[in-house]
DNA sequence: TCTGGGGTCCTAGGACCC
DNA sequence: TCTGGGGTCCTAGGACCC
């Protein structure tokens, strides 16, 4: 039986979250901003229209946005969150085998299906997620996740919202008219050295010669030549459970110059880093923090510190107090910073250190019951009921979210109210 | 004034070993 | 005159994704 790929993807995702609860968003340009109001993220297909780039910094569109009276939101992601949750609980309901891919989108293999069935079990698909979660979605259906993607670009353009490019006779032309940076796995650097030799379509890339290809791009080129060829070489991947690495990093609101506030942000993303390193079960004993005043201004300045604590551990003290003994070496006075983050490599299950529980200092049991502590009360009161000193009280520093919309559904006191 | 945050995988090159 | 070679592991950096 043939394979067949399903990619749900759904339109202008943040956007359409804001407009569930805020009806008075439709039908006019929206766009919603990265973290600290800083660039485009996302943008209503009227946004698209005007046009409105992606990605570029909102203080440059400024003027656009006042001439054609764009909406313009802070992103709210505890919301997009949630309804993102909401579409893929939706999706599982019917799926046979799936993989969440993003927070708006996934992969559904539809492996078993005639081409009739493939087309209308979609438009249910589509269909369903908009009445159940009010998020409209388009779907690509491909033989190979690459050619699902693909099939998705040509099905968000169409007024069915479902493409199916699987023995469809003018495949190569859909091919023809996409550039090669649209491909999955394309970036501006393949892109570029895809163009230098001729090659600027996906349908060039497809014909492109594989030697070429392995020796510039990689396997994960050849791959995704295969792929454009019908030959599955991605399939649907469980559940990532175990992150690899874990970063907690974030703009300041204003320029910060001293150390304490430094120390305050410092140990703020720590307890994040290390929240999210127990909700895994997992442990660590490295490290890095690191600090960058704005890339885009001259007397650009970045240092990073790799701390080692004595045993992996996953106490949020231990790591507040190596981070900040880090910050003091790393720390230049007279800058302005602009970010500091923190990067937890060298992660472990919290399993494996029982060895080491009686040694003092150690992730004892005592230190392990404590966090937990910790974080069932924040989980159950709001995070950062429970919070560390070190992490600061004023928090000037914080990013910046000017016009950002409630919590609508994951706060009692914010639920949309019916008048 | 104002330029995101959080991930993945692959590769080249060096260290080290026998 | 002649100065091994192959394997493994680790790391940093670069590419990509949303």
């Amino acid at each position: 039986m043939k394979r067949a790929y399903a990619l749900v993807d759904c339109n202008n995702f943040y956007v359409s979250c804001e407009r569930v609860f805020n009806p008075k968003l439709e039908g006019v340009p929206v766009v919603v901003l990265s973290n600290n109001d800083g660039c485009i993220v996302a943008r209503s297909n009227e946004a698209k229209a005007i046009p409105i780039p992606f990605a570029v910094p909102a203080f440059q569109c400024r003027e656009t946005f006042r001439k054609h009276k764009v909406r313009v939101l802070s992103s709210n992601y505890t919301l997009y969150a949630d309804m993102s949750r909401r579409v893929m609980d939706t999706l599982r309901e019917f799926a046979y085998d799936m993989e969440v891919y993003s927070i708006d989108e996934a992969f559904l293999s539809l492996v078993g299906l005639e081409k009739e069935r493939r087309g209308e079990f979609c438009s249910f698909l589509r269909k369903t997620v908009r009445q159940w979660t009010g998020i409209p979605v388009s779907i690509g259906i491909g033989e190979t996740k690459t050619l699902a993607k693909v099939a998705s670009k040509v099905a968000k353009k169409s007024d069915e919202g479902v493409f199916d490019i699987i023995d469809y006779p003018y495949a190569d032309n859909v091919l023809e008219g996409m550039d090669v940076s649209d491909i999955w796995g394309v970036g501006p650097a393949y892109t570029k050295f895809l163009y230098r030799y001729g090659i600027t379509t996906a349908l060039a890339l497809k014909k492109a010669p594989e030697p070429l290809v392995r020796k510039k791009m990689g396997v994960m080129g050849v791959r995704t030549v295969r792929e454009l060829n019908g030959r599955s070489c991605f399939w649907i991947e469980p559940p990532q459970t175990k992150r690899k690495g874990i970063l907690s990093s974030k703009s300041f609101g204003r320029p910060v110059e001293s150390l304490k506030e430094l120390n305050e942000a410092a140990a703020t993303y720590v307890t994040r880093a290390v929240e999210k390193l127990r909700s895994q079960r997992s442990v660590a004993s490295v490290f890095m923090v690191f600090i960058l005043t704005n890339r885009f201004k001259e007397d650009y300045y970045s240092n990073s510190y790799l701390c080692r604590l004595p045993a992996p551990s996953a106490y949020t003290p231990d790591f507040i107090r190596a981070a900040q003994s880090a910050m003091k070496r790393i720390y230049k006075p007279g800058k302005k910073y602009k970010k500091v983050g923190v990067f937890i490599a060298d992660i472990v299950p919290d399993d494996s250190i029982q060895m080491a529980v009686f040694e003092p200092g150690s992730y004892n049991t005592k230190r392990q019951e404590l966090m937990a502590v910790v974080d069932r009360i924040n989980e159950q009161w709001g995070s950062n009921v429970v919070d560390y000193a070190a992490t600061g009280v004023k928090k000037g520093w914080r990013m910046r979210r000017r016009m950002c919309s409630p919590q609508f559904t994951t706060n009692w006191d914010e639920l949309p109210e019916a008048s």
